[in-house]
DNA sequence: ACCTAAATGCGAAAGATTCTCATTTCTATA
DNA sequence: TATAGAAATGAGAATCTTTCGCATTTAGGT
């Protein structure tokens, strides 16, 4: 699994964005804020801007290479696009996040934007539960 | 369809905390962020501070009276509680919101829960499409 | 190697939300 | 029904996330 190339995605290939792409595909830690990619750029001695973060997070987003999630709160949570799409689910205790893809939920969406009259651009699904490990914790 | 007892829920019947829940009754427009009931309620005379419509919309949350969602950007949209659950599909064009309930997909959710382990707790379901006014617009 | 457009970094600014705290208002009770 | 005490409010300051402005640097084609 190589690296994506960004000139193809028509980025320049600058330092801060390798850097921050590299993170990315390395980090073992998959849904990340602009600010949790920025201080761990920090402490492993990559400094980038925060701006820069931000504004290379948002780019990566238009061109396809990381999905932004808006979880809970006020703030996004970036994720490599590395794989096919994916739903959340996320245990309100712990923070832990797992993936998954349902056909029956994919395709009933698809009908219910038809029978709305809309044309389908996207959609976000997040379950929210306890964890396993949370729930025995209790 | 009486007013909702505010002493049943726990919170004191103040009268911010009466004009917000008559204003969110009232309203013909189903979701607001706290700034639009803000303005809403300065326009039609009613004077609440900003940070007090913040607070008691999250009380009303807590207490069950109103649901938080997080359509697409930063901030919180809030909707008065008086009908059965339902999920959300939005116009990226217009900002339209309609709502739409599957019992197929609920049941989906639940059993994906089941399957990962997780206790359930809420889930969050958003379509973005283009609204059929938006698509002739094109 | 050089030129130009594009990207970066920094600090300022903006938007949403929360906090602080002095003042006011509920409500239970005397 | 007056009143004390707890709880709620208002106003502005503070915080948090994100974006913007602009001077400086860099990528990448010639």
């Amino acid at each position: 699994m190589e690296s994506k190339d960004l000139k193809q995605v028509g980025l320049k290939a600058t330092i801060p964005r390798l850097k921050i792409l590299k993170f990315l595909e390395e980090s073992d830690v998959r849904h990340m804020s602009a600010e949790d990619v920025y201080k761990a750029l920090l402490e492993s001695g990559e400094e980038v801007g925060l701006a820069t973060v931000y504004r290379v997070l948002t780019q990566f987003e238009s061109a396809g290479l990381v999905a932004r999630h808006h979880f809970e709160g006020d703030h996004s949570i970036f994720e490599l696009n590395d794989s096919e799409h994916h739903d959340h689910i996320l245990c309100v205790k712990c923070g832990r996040v797992d993936e998954f893809v349902d056909e029956v939920i994919e395709s009933r969406q698809a009908a219910i934007a038809r029978e709305k009259g809309y044309s389908m651009d996207d959609h976000a699904l997040y379950i929210f539960g306890v964890c396993s490990d949370c729930q025995q914790k209790k």
